[in-house]
DNA sequence: GTTGTGACGACTT
DNA sequence: AAAGTCGCCACAA
């Protein structure tokens, strides 16, 4: 079994495994998956991504809430619109955190943590 | 084989 | 705040 295909299956399970409404960022996903700095590569597995069953691309956000996508491209707005559907907010290209902090620099504001309840 | 590019990220100017 | 730089690495040309 080749490893691309098995790291890329890893991808596809950590990002379905984030719940409605919440987000991951690239590298945080790298990492869940076992590639710790391979954001990049992340990309490149989500494109590759199959249609049916089908991951939750639009939940991988940038380090800093930024959608990845070219501010008024065809999929930014998709990824926007998909997340204001599960009740976060988007403003100028960039996620709110979560209310729990606002600090622009704390990703955990817009991190998923598993807590003890999942 | 080399080069440029990109749905990234951490750092430094 | 904005722009560079560098590390990372699959892919296409």
């Amino acid at each position: 079994m080749d490893e691309r295909a098995s790291a890329m299956a890893r991808v596809w399970q950590v990002v379905r495994a984030i719940p409605r409404g919440q987000t991951l960022s690239y590298g945080e996903v790298a990492r869940r998956a076992g590639l710790p700095r391979r954001a990049r590569w992340i990309a490149v597995a989500l494109k590759a991504a199959p249609a049916r069953p089908g991951v939750p691309w639009h939940r991988v956000i940038g380090a800093n809430g930024r959608i990845a996508f070219p501010q008024g491209s065809r999929p930014h707005r998709e990824q926007a619109q998909r997340l204001r559907a599960e009740g976060r907010s988007v403003e100028k290209g960039r996620v709110v955190p979560l209310a729990r902090s606002a600090r622009p620099d704390d990703l955990d504001a817009w991190l998923w943590k598993p807590g003890p309840s999942d």
